[in-house]
DNA sequence: TATTTAACTATAAACTTGATAGTTTAAATA
DNA sequence: TATTTAAACTATCAAGTTTATAGTTAAATA
């Protein structure tokens, strides 16, 4: 009762009851949301397609977030024993339901950037 | 046409044609999710409000914020000239349509930490 | 032996966030 | 009259995150 409402954003509401301990603080961390979409638009991608595409991300930024997010079992890491290597990132079922969630968000973004860059 | 595929998390689905220069930075850092939700669960908040509700927030983090997102034309600052001072932060209609956005993902969000803690 | 390539790792600088104390204002209180 | 009170911050420095850049690893090939 009392624990609930020390991390409640709202208690007449309950569209939020979440702290920035948990998966959300892992979601606002910079490139996260990108990350997150790229995988879920190309189906499976590589490291460097990944570096490509979030064009600026740094490779330790890319690879501590990748870490992180395979933590949380967002995504799922393929590596295959070859030369060069070769490592397929993609979105787990969780990782796919979040994607799905974050999609009116990444929508609104790009209709909104879109109308400033038009 | 170049322009665009450079800033293009994918160019087969166009879901996503945002760059992390745009709203999806200042949304992607500690809190911005955290702060528009709460204001939009309540409709008002003061400053006080706010950092009670957010729990853990520093006076300086929650203040850059509130100023990223009011440039950003997602909250509106009304101030009274009382003593004590009172300021209400709200959401525009931006920020209205945001949080509409952003409720899948809060929704996903609390169901996930749910699980975690029940 | 030197080269090639993907997927990182290492490191130091730059930038962001956190903890804590302090500022401002004027009415209410001692 | 001096002190207290309260909200909304600001100032400052420490701690944590992200960036830029160079380096590592492995094994087939020139």
């Amino acid at each position: 009762m009392q624990k609930e409402s020390k991390r409640c954003i709202s208690r007449e509401d309950d569209v939020c009851l979440c702290s920035i301990e948990g998966i959300i603080g892992i979601l606002s961390k910079k490139w996260s949301l990108l990350i997150i979409s790229a995988i879920g638009n190309n189906h499976k991608l590589r490291y460097n397609e990944l570096e490509k595409k979030l064009d600026k991300i740094s490779p330790k930024t890319l690879a501590d977030r990748l870490k992180e997010l395979e933590n949380a079992n967002i995504i799922k890491r393929e590596s295959f024993a070859e030369i060069p290597p070769r490592v397929e990132y993609s979105l787990t079922k969780e990782g796919a339901d979040l994607r799905k969630a974050i999609m009116p968000l990444m929508r609104w973004v790009s209709s909104r950037d879109g109308k400033l860059s038009s």
